[in-house]
DNA sequence: CTCAGTGCAAAAGCTTTGCATAATA
DNA sequence: TATTATGCAAAGCTTTTGCACTGAG
């Protein structure tokens, strides 16, 4: 019987998750977890602090900004950085996935692929270097977009 | 018989590279590619602009950033983003190659890798995606780092 | 009760922009 | 001469920080 308690969510509800985490669970973080584990994907900061708003009207952006800093040394959220100068978030998810955006309709198109292991395998100073972090950023334009321009 | 003029870069002075360009050619343009194509590697805006200072003390961050924007559009310089909020700058490389950070010594790293030829093999989004731009960004720590660690 | 977390406002960084002046083609 | 580029200063934006107050454990 997966899933638990009408959370909704793998991995059970976000306010369980944060008091195994070791932080304090308090409702702000919750909500702010429950977003980006909930939301569409890929939101940034002031996206994540207007949704927030609507259920908890005087939070503060800067609990937002703490929170994601606390969940991504965590490891529950993973940062991204579509644009430059703006930083956007998502659960982190099980399986190792990348990103295209589309410069055209601003699309993010999720895709699988196996970096980590190709770039140890193929690449003598990645093997001898240990990786902590790695992003793959690529943008361009999609199908849809491309057929428009034709 | 390579080589050209005694500028001593690949494919000419930058004063030439500028009048070929279709940008005004302008003394503070030049000595910023020049600062790019031979400087140490992996600038940012702003120690290029403290080079530049050197000889032009005039010159201002903006004709930095300016220049930098037409650079990029032109396809002169590459830009990276080894931290966030941070972009570096280097002259375009004749091959695909990219960089792994130490978290360390924040040294940088290259290596070349076929990014974007694996990608669309084997990638089937991103073979129906027009890729305009990659890049990849790895950040870990260096063999010497890990031995200090150790 | 104590310490971590919050809200508010102000600061910090890097980058961009408006405008008058200077220089290129 | 007609634009394009520059310098300076000010603004813009996202993110961070200081501080007193609040709330979780």
């Amino acid at each position: 019987m997966p899933g638990e308690k009408g959370s909704g969510l793998p991995g059970g509800s976000s306010r369980r998750v944060l008091n195994v985490s070791g932080l304090r669970a308090t409702g702000q973080r919750a909500l702010i977890l429950d977003i980006i584990r909930r939301g569409g994907r890929h939101l940034d900061a002031d996206e994540i602090y207007l949704q927030a708003r609507k259920k908890e009207p005087r939070i503060s952006l800067s609990t937002v900004y703490r929170a994601l800093q606390k969940f991504k040394e965590l490891g529950l959220v993973d940062e991204f950085h579509f644009d430059d100068n703006h930083h956007h978030y998502e659960a982190r998810a099980a399986s190792e996935h990348h990103h295209l955006k589309c410069l055209g309709c601003g699309a993010v198109i999720e895709f699988d692929y196996d970096l980590l292991g190709n770039l140890t395998r193929k690449v003598p100073e990645a093997g001898d270097f240990e990786v902590v972090q790695a992003e793959l950023r690529v943008a361009g334009y999609c199908a849809r977009c491309r057929a428009e321009r034709a």
